[in-house]
DNA sequence: AATTTGAATAATGAATTCATAATACGGAAA
DNA sequence: TTTCCGTATTATGAATTCATTATTCAAATT
């Protein structure tokens, strides 16, 4: 039998609002109307507002003392102080993950890397996205550490709304194929310093890359 | 003139609870009454229970639906996950303050350094303990990086409460001081890969050493 | 005696209400 | 016309109220 979890109203209306910001339908900067949120949810605005302070200790959104809430702004240099937070615990997870990867998380690892060469070789973009990401996604799980996997994804989903403007260059995408290739190396090689390196230094074109889209301001 | 801040309620009731947890008044397992707490903040249960919700998306309160919050409890391993983590971002902020150190601010860590050495030979654990924290909070600071600050600081928080049974044998000391040796050199040498690789295996012994108290549970 | 059932009590979850601060608007004065 | 001031409106902050879910404890049954 399948317990049934009890999950509190403003855990879900969370949710909600960080899917909203995440798509777009809130916009950084915009203000958070109580009342109009209240009505789409079809809350009171008490769990809404302890929804609200939660985002806000998540950094997705401003706590103005007597004038509501906004979506935070993102500023280049803000998301480049997450990326490079996000690189080092990537490093991390990668160091830990060589310790705990079983031969089959590593025979998987292996099938999704293949996996990505070919929507490399196709110039699939979306496609490898998906598949890269999947990757990256092993890797944390691997490394047996709530506490880093909870930051991650924190940080992750700080810069989520993001949308890259999908150019990235054939340089670039060449130099990120060639560090997974390193990557697999490492972690067939169960060489978790070496693995941390390149990871820590995987993200750090991941930035410029991420060619600045509309939300991004400048200060 | 000082502008004043207006601080919302629920804030500065978060801040008194976690001063209640790091001081150790609400033990770990410990449930958090909210009537109890409103009596005795003078407050309503509305901010207090917000302010509840901020707690536990920092990790130092969890809500249980229908059952109220308690404290979270330490675990040996969760501790160790903790410091791993803490480690990798001392790591990145090594890295990062070699890039923004001024010569004034190297000048400052030097003496506190100096200062440092003074309570070493002189066995004076507490005040070692207090300067040996404000190099690397020097440090930190210096990253220039308030994502890594906000992240650090939340961490260092969840694990404030363990009272290290200060009993560092004096080979641990020894090393501790020798990793600090080593740390000023990389930093007068502006080396960040040199000084990150040292604050991330610099923080690994001090779990070690952590001989654990009583409050940390065992699974 | 031990376990289970059920009513009484207490605590939590959420909506509502009240108080206060911010915003919007309109008219008066420069 | 523009700026300033004061009122009206709206929104937020916090307390209160109501509903629902746990917990406690006593009685009943095995």
């Amino acid at each position: 039998m399948e317990k049934i979890q009890p999950r509190s109203l403003y855990l879900e209306v969370a949710d909600r609002i960080r899917d909203l910001i995440e798509q777009g339908s809130l916009l950084p900067g915009e203000k958070i109307a109580e009342k109009a949120l209240c009505e789409t949810f079809g809350v009171s605005r008490t769990p809404l507002r302890e929804a609200l302070k939660v985002l806000t200790s998540e950094g997705l959104v401003e706590n103005l003392p007597n004038r509501g809430s906004r979506v935070v702004r993102l500023t280049r240099r803000g998301v480049k102080n997450t990326y490079d937070v996000m690189g080092a615990l990537e490093g991390l997870s990668g160091e830990l993950a060589c310790q705990h990867l079983t031969d089959t998380d590593v025979e998987e690892i292996r099938r999704l890397h293949q996996l990505m060469l070919g929507h490399y070789q196709r110039q699939e973009l979306a496609p490898y996205f998906e598949v890269n990401q999947q990757i990256h996604e092993c890797i944390l799980a691997a490394s047996n550490n709530d506490v880093l996997i909870e930051m991650y994804n924190n940080l992750s989903q700080r810069v989520k709304r993001i949308r890259y403007s999908v150019e990235m260059g054939p340089a670039n995408w060449a130099k990120a194929v060639a560090d997974h290739e390193a990557m697999l190396e490492a972690i067939e090689a169960r060489d978790g310093k070496r693995l941390g390196d390149i990871l820590r230094a995987h993200l750090g074109h991941k930035l410029e890359v991420a060619a600045v889209s509309g939300i991004i301001d400048e200060e």
